[in-house]
DNA sequence: CAAATATAACTAAATATTTAGTTTAAACTA
DNA sequence: TAGTTTAAACTAAATATTTAGTTATATTTG
C-alpha cells in the first residue's frame, strides 16, 4: 500500500468520514479557507491511481467511495509510527500514555475485560 | 512545534539515536543508499533554523545535539495522529490495539499493575 | 608560512507536491 | 436538437522538499 501526501490524507479523511460523496459534498466538509473545486478534483484522481478511492456514476457526476478503510491505512501508519517512535514495540507504547495519564484504571480495565471475553468466544 | 518532513525526520531519528554526532557520524548510522555529505549538512541547517538542532564546536568540525527531545515530539505527532485517525479518543486507540492482538493480556495486566503502583506515589 | 584536508555555508538544480486554469464530455432544458 | 450547465480530465504553473555541486573557511601538517 502507498503512502499518501499530507493534501492526499485530508481528503481520505473526508472521505472515511463520509463514506460517500461528491467533490462538491468534500469541499462542503472543509473549514475555511475552502480548496478550489479543481484542487480537489485533481487529488482524488491521484487517489484513484494508488487505489484508495473508487467511484461510481449518479446523476451527471461521480460519487467517490474509499477503497482501503481507514482502519487498514491507520494500521499501516501506526506500525510505522510505532517502529519510529517506540522501536515496533506496542508495550513501550502504552506505557508512554499511561505515563501521560491519558488514560485512567477504569479505562484499562475495560479494555481489559473486552480482550478476555473476546478471547472465549 | 514546527512539523517536519520525512527527510527532516529521519535526520533527527538519528540524532536521538546517537545523542550528539557530527555529520559524518550521522552518514554512518544511516543504511545503503547512502546520502551525500551535502545533503544531510543542509537538512541540519534546516533543523537548526527550525529550532530542533544545536551545535557546537569541537576540532574542526560541528557536534549536533538534539534540541527537541524524542518524546515531546512523539507527543505532538501522537496527538496528530490520535485526532486524525480516533477522533483524539486513547481509549479507542488502545481497543484497536486489542483487537489487533498485538498486546497480549499479561501486558495489559502489567500495564494496570504499573500505573496503579505510580498512582500510591 | 604554504599546501592539503576537512567541514560548513551557500547556491542551484532536480524532484515531488499542491493548486488552479482550460478544455472536454455528458446531461439537462427549452 | 441547440444551447446551457455541471462536473471530470487534462494540463500548466506555483510551491515545497530534497539532493548535490561549488565556494569559503578553518585547521592541521610539512
Amino acid at each position: 500500500m502507498k503512502e499518501l501526501t499530507k493534501a492526499e490524507e485530508e481528503i481520505m479523511q473526508h472521505l472515511w468520514q463520509l463514506q460517500e460523496a461528491k467533490v462538491a459534498e468534500i469541499i462542503e466538509q472543509i473549514p475555511q479557507p475552502k480548496p478550489a473545486y479543481n484542487t480537489v478534483s485533481t487529488i482524488i484522481r491521484i487517489l484513484e491511481q494508488k487505489k484508495f478511492v473508487g467511484y461510481k456514476k449518479q446523476g451527471r457526476g461521480h460519487v467517490y467511495f474509499p477503497l482501503v478503510s481507514k482502519s487498514a491505512y491507520s494500521k499501516l501508519r501506526i506500525n510505522n509510527f510505532l517502529d519510529n517512535y517506540f522501536d515496533g514495540n506496542t508495550k513501550s507504547m502504552f506505557s508512554f500514555f499511561v505515563k501521560k495519564n491519558d488514560l485512567s484504571i477504569n479505562d484499562l480495565e475495560e479494555i481489559l475485560k473486552e480482550l478476555k471475553n473476546n478471547k472465549n468466544e
